[in-house]
DNA sequence: TAAATAGTCTCCTTGCGTAG
DNA sequence: CTACGCAAGGAGACTATTTA
């Protein structure tokens, strides 16, 4: 895990105090197997009630990390950039690995023959990564919106639960803030995939007022400059909460519990066994590549 | 004078109010 | 009626100015 100082700044105690902090947070989500990026970091020491929640207080941390980092006090592996990638071709050493990689990533679709169709959309990407490890044991789709939806992945989505039409449902489990934009964005998907010709019924699931009674997260003034705000304060009153306050953990159990409970179970478990047999039988012709090849050219 | 904070840039959206 | 500015939502990096 690199340390590495590039620079020496001698910060304020006041900074070194919010470093450790951040590594804190760092260490208790990469415990449980997640990447932070520097949004859900932020977002972290917002829920703890360490900084406030404005576009200032963002931009400063963000700054801080990034000292941080120069001064080697924070972890270059801590906090990843999801934005920006690398874009490249995939390889392997021999014929013999390509079918190992193809084994690993044989998945029939657990949704074969299933009454319902279910993805999970989740507001911000900052919390992509524990949506994803919720969705994929699941086989579920998952989608991160990053605010309000593009009209572009809007429409695709619409074309995608209208090839999904032959089921009895379709479903969007969503989850998002609760504050003005927040709870305008679930009424938004609804309207937008219906304008769009698709039947599908968005089930908002986070953040709830009844979550936010069992869990008690910090409150945030709810921003009056938002033109939803007179809307909303009518409807909850002048505070507003983030999602990113929720325990990963609760998170993962909440979506576990909501897509199961679209699921049937027994057609769940005989695509899970066929899957089961395909998986034996690559793992066969991986081990015995050579014999397979061998035989292969004797017939010829 | 270095650290902290302010401000600007890239890019995708919705929605409200006002100007034309 | 449409066009536009600016408020909000989302994810980032970079430079300039102020402050301790």
């Amino acid at each position: 895990m690199p340390k590495i100082e590039y620079k020496s700044i001698k910060f304020q105690q006041k900074s070194l105090e919010l470093i450790n902090l951040v590594n804190q947070v760092v260490e208790e989500y990469q415990a449980q197997g997640y990447e932070l990026t520097l949004r859900q970091a932020y977002y972290q020491l917002v829920a703890r009630g360490y900084i406030p929640n404005n576009e200032r207080s963002y931009k400063n941390i963000g700054n801080l990390i990034n000292d941080g980092r120069l001064a080697g006090l924070i972890d270059w592996h801590s906090i990843t950039d999801r934005t920006r990638n690398l874009r490249s071709n995939s390889h392997w050493d021999n014929p013999a690995d390509v079918i190992a990689s193809a084994r690993y990533s044989y998945l029939l679709n657990k949704w074969d023959g299933q009454p319902n169709y279910v993805e999970v959309w989740v507001e911000k990407d900052a919390l992509v990564d524990i949506v994803g490890q919720a969705c994929r044991p699941l086989d579920t789709p998952y989608f991160s919106c990053r605010g309000y939806t593009s009209q572009s992945e809007m429409w695709s989505a619409a074309q995608r639960f209208i090839s999904q039409d032959y089921r009895d449902n379709r479903v969007i489990i969503h989850l998002g803030d609760h504050d003005p934009s927040g709870i305008d964005m679930t009424r938004d998907i609804q309207e937008r995939l219906q304008m769009f010709g698709a039947d599908v019924y968005v089930k908002r699931v986070a953040l709830t007022m009844n979550q936010i009674g069992t869990y008690n997260p910090p409150p945030n003034p709810a921003k009056i400059t938002d033109s939803r705000a007179s809307k909303y304060i009518d409807e909850y009153g002048n505070e507003s909460w983030e999602l990113d306050a929720l325990e990963p953990q609760v998170i993962t159990d909440l979506i576990t519990n909501e897509v199961t409970a679209l699921r049937n179970d027994e057609i769940y478990r005989s695509v899970c066994d066929s899957e089961e047999r395909g998986k034996d039988e690559l793992k066969m012709i991986e081990r015995n590549y050579d014999k397979a090849v061998a035989f292969l050219e004797s017939e010829e």
